[in-house]
DNA sequence: TCCTCGGCCGAGTCG
DNA sequence: CGACTCGGCCGAGG
């Protein structure tokens, strides 16, 4: 295996050393996991003289491309998989026990590498022609201007990109061509730059906002003192979320640091799996999931969720509890090295897992900066810690199963983006792969139908939430160049943040996790599905908005799993806790967010 | 305005 | 031809 790849270019002096890539240099030492010419011993040595500090750039794995045609890049599976406890079971479905699903590579899907149609490839470029291509090539353009997650889900399937496309799309690329070239220049003043200065300065002037036009529309009338001091707190509110938002950002310098450890550290397990054991060497290149690779990490970079998935060709899958999140898993005739931790024709989570960590501790054991947290009882993930700088990052890391099979039957209600994103959005996302990751809730020694909860898998769709989240317009426009700009985002990390601040206030919380935030504002999307509803001038009013949904949910303790809508994410937490919440945070909400005031908290 | 990181995907090479 | 790597380019965020 060593030797293939394309040998490096001698590049010429001046070659455009693009925007943050990897040198070539870097290349070779980061990326070839399965080339065992690799250096492990001058990574080692690297790596522990400097803390992982001094490599000069990312040690990036690339992707295996070819080796399916599906994403393998876009997954997540935010703080709740990573040991939350938010995923409890609601015994309120008691729908089709007993589901089997044989689930053989679906030919559409599994037919390796389908010749694409000519759709503008973006080609090789000398460095002085860069530029110039991109502006005066319409079609380019137009192809790298559909959001990368558009394009994982077009992906899919090559006779998707032979359909007409949608009224959305067809709009979408001509605004983008339209704006491609010369106008690119001109465009720097629009929405953009505009929204950003909405968002971030506190006494900027708006265009007409929702809220600026009711304020035209009074000022026109007599003002009475009532109205000014509303006005006044209104603009306080405004004034004190952007602020708090402008304080959650991430420092450039700290998210570097941190991402070239965690790379570095995840690397290595991967190779490490893949050159070093039987039953892990087929793992897959790594999911980036959790909210850090979402964009939407709060103060620090010091959470990574990373998963490693091994792809099973046919299981069957069995409802493990009644709310559909949760499965026994077998694999049936399948010459996979995981049948090793079948037991009585169930593959054991808990072997597995077992295997799994241990395998992480030996590799991991040769980077002493890095610790393994103690192991947590249901938690699928295996935890590494490190100190960069005096601040504490852990890495999640879960090895999990890759199907490439209809989702389970449970979802069919789930996911209701139809009217925000689009029905077909939603048929595409649908066809890709789920996972299925080694958690289970409560004892691990209970048993149901003669399989021991720790035995049990759930599943998981991180890898669409994130595809979500980064292509969450109905506009396809939405926050990019040229689109308006909306504030999802900005509403839900404030409401990350909110509860972060109340459970460091009341410890009794514990169980209401980040998850439950995104689930709300995922919810929230699809009951106000215009960006009109969520335009950036407009946070404040929407992020209330949103505190309204979240509210109204703990007070009926009811929350449905985004995908899976049987299974209650609130059944967790008690009748008791949830309506403290939501009394507390009616409080925040109606005196103007006391607690993001300066002082009473340290954003970091 | 420019930089970093994460990600996508075409190009190139090997077996 | 499939598997695999390299590297150019993009968007998001800061």
């Amino acid at each position: 295996m060593s030797g293939r790849g394309r040998p490096r270019k001698a590049k010429s002096p001046d070659s455009k050393l693009t925007k943050g890539r990897t040198r070539p240099e870097e290349v070779k030492q980061a990326s070839p996991m399965r080339c065992p010419a690799f250096k492990e011993e001058k990574q080692n040595e690297t790596m522990q003289e400097n803390h992982l500090e001094e490599k000069p750039s990312v040690q990036r794995t690339r992707k295996g491309k070819a080796t399916n045609h599906f994403t393998e890049e876009t997954n997540k599976q935010q703080e709740l998989p990573a040991g939350s406890s938010a995923a409890k079971t609601c015994s309120t479905n008691p729908t089709s026990a007993g589901e089997t699903l044989n689930t053989q590579p679906d030919p559409a899907r599994s037919s390796p590498k389908i010749p694409k149609p000519n759709k503008c490839p973006r080609r090789a470029k000398l460095p002085e022609e860069s530029t110039k291509n991109t502006m005066t090539l319409p079609e380019t353009r137009k192809d790298n201007t559909q959001t990368s997650g558009s394009r994982a889900v077009t992906k899919l399937s090559d006779e998707k990109k032979t359909q007409p496309e949608t009224p959305k799309d067809i709009k979408k690329a001509s605004v983008k061509i339209a704006k491609a070239p010369d106008s690119k220049a001109k465009s720097h003043l629009t929405e953009d730059t505009k929204t950003q200065k909405e968002l971030f300065s506190d006494d900027i002037k708006k265009p007409m906002t929702v809220e600026a036009k009711k304020k035209a529309a009074k000022a026109k009338q007599p003002s009475t003192s009532e109205d000014s001091t509303e006005d006044r707190k209104k603009q306080k509110v405004n004034a004190l979320l952007k602020k708090t938002l402008a304080n959650l950002r991430i420092k450039t310098e700290e998210r570097s640091n941190a991402a070239k450890a965690v790379n570095a550290i995840k690397m290595h397990i991967i190779k490490h799996l893949r050159e070093n054991t039987e039953c892990f060497k087929d793992v897959q290149e790594a999911l980036n999931t959790g909210s850090y690779y979402e964009n939407l990490k709060i103060s620090h970079p010091n959470e990574f969720d990373v998963m490693l998935p091994m792809l099973v060709n046919r299981v069957q899958i069995e409802p493990f509890g009644k709310d559909g999140a949760f499965y026994s898993v077998s694999m049936k005739r399948e010459t996979n090295p995981l049948r090793k931790f079948q037991r009585d024709g169930i593959l054991s989570a808990s072997e597995m897992l077992k295997d799994f960590r241990e395998e992480v501790k030996k590799c991991v054991k040769k980077f002493t900066e890095w610790k393994m947290d103690k192991k947590k009882s249901g938690c699928p993930a295996v935890t590494l810690i490190t100190t960069i700088q005096s601040v504490t990052i852990s890495l999640d890391v879960v090895l999990c199963l890759k199907v490439k099979s209809i989702w389970p039957s449970f979802t069919q209600d789930g996911l209701k983006i139809q009217e925000w994103l689009g029905a077909k959005v939603r048929r595409d996302h649908r066809l890709e792969p789920y996972y299925l990751v080694p958690k289970y809730e409560g004892c691990g020694e209970v048993q149901k139908d003669g399989v021991l909860a720790k035995d049990a898998w759930r599943v998981s769709f991180s890898h669409i939430e994130k595809a979500i989240l980064k292509n969450h317009g109905s506009d396809k426009t939405c926050c990019e160049k040229g689109g308006a700009s909306c504030c999802r985002k900005e509403c839900l990390k404030l409401l990350k943040y909110l509860l972060h601040l109340l459970k460091e206030e009341d410890t009794s919380l514990n169980k209401i996790c980040s998850y439950h935030a995104k689930t709300t504002l995922l919810h929230a999307c699809c009951s106000r599905t215009k960006d009109h509803d969520w335009r950036a001038p407009d946070l404040s009013h929407c992020f209330q908005l949103l505190l309204q949904d979240f509210e109204n949910h703990l007070k009926k303790r009811e929350l449905h799993n985004f995908f899976i809508p049987s299974q209650n994410l609130l059944s967790g937490p008690s009748m008791k806790t949830c309506q403290k919440l939501a009394e507390r945070i009616k409080k925040e909400s109606e005196n103007g967010f006391p607690i993001f005031e300066p002082g009473q908290h340290n954003a970091h």
